[in-house]
DNA sequence: TGCTCATATTCGCTTTTGCGGATGTTATTC
DNA sequence: GAATAACATCCGCAAAAGCGAATATGAGCA
């Protein structure tokens, strides 16, 4: 039960999210993900871990490099089934002030 | 995009997502919300409305109570999806100390 | 063996967020 | 119309988690 609560709280990250979306479609290094997202090299590299450890991707060494990728299909079922989800409740989505309340 | 992961954020918590799985089945007032947890009312009441907004249940009043229960059949597909990859990743995802570490 | 590139880890710092307890708000009941 | 019951909101606090910068590891190359 928990364990569940962890997995979608790896994919509640902007961030990991972003990356898990790129890694959809081919295989990349993390200097190609840096590139992506735009963050710090070191903070990419844990949120790639992190989707590693949590089953989402799974990383290919070769050399120096290692590549990421999404292997397991279920994934993009995952992501395309709450998306649209989302979708459908966008406007009470962006108003619900209960996560990631800006006022302080 | 950020929204979807606002969205995936809903469930990420353990009590909220303790809470939608005990509405899957049938609607329940807050009360029995709260004796279903464990948590304080006012607890309660903030997630059962923080899942309302991201469009997971729906509250129906009557009187002074406030019956919730998940509404869209797909909320039930997410979950069950999610639990069967988190259940094949079982292990690494309790392994996982980028989320939640306890160490300090 | 020194040097560089690619990735991983550590460390303070700040923001986010879950928590209980107290306090509002609305609707029944007497 | 006071008292109560059910729910919602506010408040301060502590824990969790994202961030960059610095540092460590490790593979390839001169």
């Amino acid at each position: 039960m928990d364990t569940v609560a962890k997995f979608f709280r790896a994919l509640g990250d902007p961030t990991r999210l972003r990356l898990l979306e790129f890694l959809l479609r081919t295989e990349h290094t993390v200097t190609e993900c840096v590139e992506h997202v735009g963050l710090s090299q070191g903070r990419v590299s844990t949120h790639l871990s992190c989707l590693a450890d949590c089953g989402y991707v799974r990383a290919r060494r070769q050399g120096r490099r290692a590549y990421y990728r999404v292997v397991d299909p279920r994934v993009a079922d995952l992501v395309v089934l709450a998306r649209a989800l989302a979708a459908d409740n966008r406007t009470a989505l962006t108003c619900c002030e209960r996560i990631d309340a800006h006022d302080h």
